[in-house]
This record gives structure tokens, sequence and C-alpha cells, in this order.
DNA sequence: AACACGGGGAG
DNA sequence: CTCCCAGTGTT
């Protein structure tokens, strides 16, 4: 036995409480419609760092537009990540069409059951692997996220640091102890629910649960001390000058964002590091190669990322160019806007046109 | 091991 | 405000 608390728990009776109450208490989500390995696959992407609330009707959007493996494969990217606009870490699109291409390419557009050619696809880390493989195949193996380790950090009162990779690996072999193996798929599927529903991170409604008499943390009282979880340091903030640049025929400046880091390939108005630049004319002049006249200042807004924070002084502009060279730059008008993908701080930027 | 990578909602 | 969410890829 490897965790004294493993050897505290009838392991049977754990399974029986925990999924007999997963089979009652389930939400009836759009992606538990079948277990069809492209649904699965789709919605296990949507939900890494994602809201269930916030995906529902991302993934009813998405399948409609790629109902196949194949429709989402010979998509255009940017169709791709105009489905995605909104929903962020933009690369688990890319990823996502990448490997679907991979899975038509290499295995007949069947989604493989096998690990290691699962675990090879692009976006395909190892809580994906496990989540697909046990919930589209019904293999016992471990798909281990946040939910599962608060769940199991006060089952089985683990008091190691979650953000360290050791401590994830840890969690996988507790699973592999304790998962259902006549019915893996609703096992991993119940303490998702579990931890979504009741061993939520503040406030668990233990009085609720159905593993309360199993739970190492709830006999001490120490359920709202657990995980143990080291904090993430602060974010660096970036002035920008966002100039939203009409020309004479009402159209505005846009440009695509660079194919790789953040929000790559993404259709944005243009971004003056305010730091770096005294005079913003010659500075986008040697940049874009065209005169601007900044006319007046219209707003300003604070965009937050996990990792940084865009301060955004947006001003109304001018240009008496009309035409520009280059694929990933161009005017277009308010209306053919729409057909771009955007992130969301520049989304909101439209409103100032 | 540490960091990059979005956006929204709860408390 | 702070925390956290059905994590993965890169360095």
């Amino acid at each position: 036995m490897i965790n004294k608390s493993l050897q505290n728990i009838d392991i049977t009776r754990f399974q029986r409480n925990l999924v007999n109450w997963y089979k009652i208490n389930q939400r009836d989500l759009p992606w538990r419609m079948n277990q069809d390995p492209y649904r699965v696959w789709v919605s296990e992407i949507m939900l890494q760092q994602t809201k269930v609330d916030t995906v529902i009707p991302y993934f009813h959007r998405f399948m409609e537009k790629f109902p196949t493996l194949e429709d989402l494969a010979a998509a255009d990217e940017q169709e791709v990540l105009k489905a995605w606009e909104g929903l962020g870490y933009y690369s688990r699109a890319r990823n996502l069409q990448n490997a679907v291409r991979e899975v038509v390419a290499e295995y007949g557009g069947e989604v493989p059951s096998d690990p290691k050619d699962l675990g090879a696809l692009k976006g395909v880390g190892p809580y994906t692997k496990g989540a697909i493989l046990s919930i589209a195949f019904n293999q016992a193996e471990p798909a281990v996220d946040g939910n599962v380790m608060r769940v199991f950090s006060r089952v089985l009162r683990i008091e190691e640091d979650i953000t360290l990779q050791r401590t994830k690996k840890l969690f996988e072999i507790y699973v592999k102890e304790m998962i259902d193996k006549d019915d893996p798929s609703s096992f991993n599927q119940a303490v998702m629910e579990l931890g979504a529903l009741i061993c939520t991170p503040k406030a668990p409604a233990c009085l609720f649960c159905p593993v309360q008499e199993q739970c190492s943390a709830f006999a001490e009282g120490i359920q709202e001390e657990l995980p143990i979880k080291k904090k993430a340091k602060k974010q660096k903030t970036l002035p920008y000058i966002v100039p939203l640049i009409k020309n004479t025929s009402d159209q505005y400046l846009i440009e695509k964002r660079q194919d790789q880091g953040l929000l790559a390939n993404l259709w944005q108005f243009p971004m003056v590091p305010k730091e770096e630049v005294d005079n913003l004319g010659n500075w986008f002049y040697n940049e874009y190669g065209i005169s601007i006249e900044l006319d007046r200042k219209v707003g300003n807004l604070k965009h937050v990322f996990s990792h940084i924070i865009w301060e955004l002084d947006i001003y109304e502009a001018s240009t008496t160019v009309e035409r520009l060279l280059g694929n990933d730059i161009r005017f277009v008008s308010k209306e053919e806007m729409s057909a771009y993908p955007f992130p969301v701080s520049h989304q909101k930027m439209m409103d100032y046109l």
C-alpha cells in the first residue's frame, strides 16, 4: 500500500458511494449525450482551465460547425480560431486541429485508443489522455485534474504542494488504486463532478458528500485547508497605446498577430508599447510605413491575463492611406471585422469605432 | 522545475 | 481584490 490513508479506506465501498451518487446527481451536459471519442475529445480540450458553464455554448456551436473530425481537419485555421474566439488559450484550438489532421492522416479518422498513440497527439497531455481513454473507451486510466487533486487531497489528507509535477504523479498512482475497474468512465467523471458540485475549493458541502464517512480531512475538520497550493507570482503590467486608425473610406487598420506566443494568429488593432516609444507618429511610420494622426483619446481599458496585465489607452486616429500591402495587415470595414478572430480585449475596443 | 498561455465567475 | 477553473507545451 502506497499511502497510510489508503489502508483505512474500503475502496469498494468508496467506489460504490461515489459512482451511485454520480449516477443520480450528474448534470445533463451536451458532451454526455454519447461517448463519441471526437465529442469527448473536443469537450475535454475546451474544459481545460475553463468552467463548464463557459464551455457549453462554445461546444454547441463548435459541434454544429465541425460535426465530424474530418470537418475540423478540412477547415481553415482562421475559422477554427473564430469558433474559439473568447474562450482563451487559443493554442488549444490550433493543437486540436493539428491533432485531428494527424488522426485523419495516420489513423484513418479513428481516434486512437492506444495510450501511446493518443498521448502523442498535440494538445493531449496526461489528463486529456486519461479522460478520453476512460470516458470514450472505458479504460481504467487516471485522469487527474484540479478537481481530482482537491478531492483526493482531502479524502486521503495529502499535504503535498499540488502545483508540483511530482505531486500530480502521486495522485495518478492513488487514482490507479482507487479507480473502479468495472466503470472507470463513471468513476473519473464522478470525482470531477464531486469536485465541481460538492467538494468545492471554498466552503465544500461536506454534509451532502457521498464519501464524507471516508474523508480524512473531514474527520479532522481541515477540509478548508486542503489542498496545499503555492501562490502564483504577480503579473507584470505592460502599457500600450492603441490607435483605432480610420481611413477616408471608413475602414479601420487591423493586423494579424504572429504565429506563436500570446494570442497567436488572432487579429487586433495595432498596439504601440508606451515605454519604448517617445514619438508615436515616427515610430508608427517606421514600423508600418504609413503616417497617422492621433485625434483624441476615447478611453482606456485594463486587461488581465494569467501572467501579464495590459493597460490600454485607446485613441481615435486617422490616415489618408487607402490600401496596404501584405496579407497580415489590412483596412476593413466594421462589418467585415466580424469575420476575423479577435481577442476579447480588442473586441471591447470595437465599441469605440 | 519554471514559465507561457485567456478569460470569466465566485466569494 | 483573490482564487481557481475537466492542463499542455516550451525552455
